[in-house]
DNA sequence: TAATAAATTTAGGTAAACCTAACATATAAG
DNA sequence: CTTATATGTTAGGTTTACCTAAATTTATTA
């Protein structure tokens, strides 16, 4: 799998909004990052620098930035993840905002082994044949502090 | 619900670790904090005058430290956070040690809303009447990727 | 009780990630 | 094609949380 020990979370934060402009413009420009991130425009010089040591963007000063084929590896990963994340904490029934913010501080900072069980059990309550009745059962709980239904087993 | 918005992380981190320890020896001191934590006393020391000022510790120079009443409601309501945590990395199958180290990343870095929902989305699992072969039949998709009963709805 | 050892604090320094203000380059408009 | 505006960069400063080395205080023990 891919080492991501080395990087710190701010930088594979910056590198998860350089993904998400290119996807939707070819490039990503510093005034952009900086208003994604709400942070101001050195910083983000700033980083673009030290991603570029790390060999995970191309960057020219005064031109756009790109990801390397590295970048993008992680960056994909990155993002992978994080749609898990916000799709579990939606189904616990957080509001959309906050389970993309808690996603977005969550998956710099817990272990690969964790963000795999993690996705294996959202797949098995999404795909399980049971779902539906399963997550009503859930919401039912979660309103009133009551099983709906009493048989065991 | 309690305000922790203002508490940085390593705050909220330091305050975790008096507690525990002053649950074992009636207070806490530098060394044995500077050890849990894997830092340099000066550091602890630095760190002490900082959660005093926050009012979360009585601390008197060259004498170990206590929590305060607010100190204490925090640190519990914190470590309950924990402990939801670790029991449901746990229950996902992840390994102990590192269901302790995420969990201790991520209690302190999400909303109170997402603390919430898990909790009640864990005792809803635990308590269920279908607990156990409910979990039964996510460890056989872990391992092999399929669900083990058909029957749908 | 004086001397040594252990614990704690202070002083001063570093690195990461941010900032503002000033400067440089690129782009667009006359 | 030159100037005005956008965008981007550099220089230098701040804050947080850490560090080492050198005091200082407390505890121990000869």
């Amino acid at each position: 799998m891919l080492k991501m020990e080395e990087l710190s979370k701010t930088e594979e934060t910056y590198l998860e909004r350089i993904y998400d402009l290119t996807k939707e413009k070819g490039y990503a420009n510093v005034v952009d990052i900086a208003m994604a991130l709400n942070v101001k425009p050195p910083s983000v010089t700033e980083m673009l620098q030290k991603l570029e040591k790390h060999n995970l963007v191309n960057y020219e000063r005064y031109r756009g930035v790109t990801l390397t084929k590295k970048g993008e590896v992680l960056a994909k990963s990155l993002e992978q993840f994080h749609g898990t994340l916000r799709r579990f904490f939606e189904i616990l029934g957080v509001d959309k905002t906050i389970a993309d913010e808690d996603a977005c501080e969550i998956e710099h900072s817990i272990h690969h082994e964790t963000i795999e069980k993690l996705t294996k059990f959202l797949k098995f309550i999404q795909e399980s044949p049971k779902h539906p009745k399963w997550l009503e059962h859930f919401r039912y709980y979660e309103k009133t502090g009551r099983y709906r239904c009493r048989e065991t087993e």
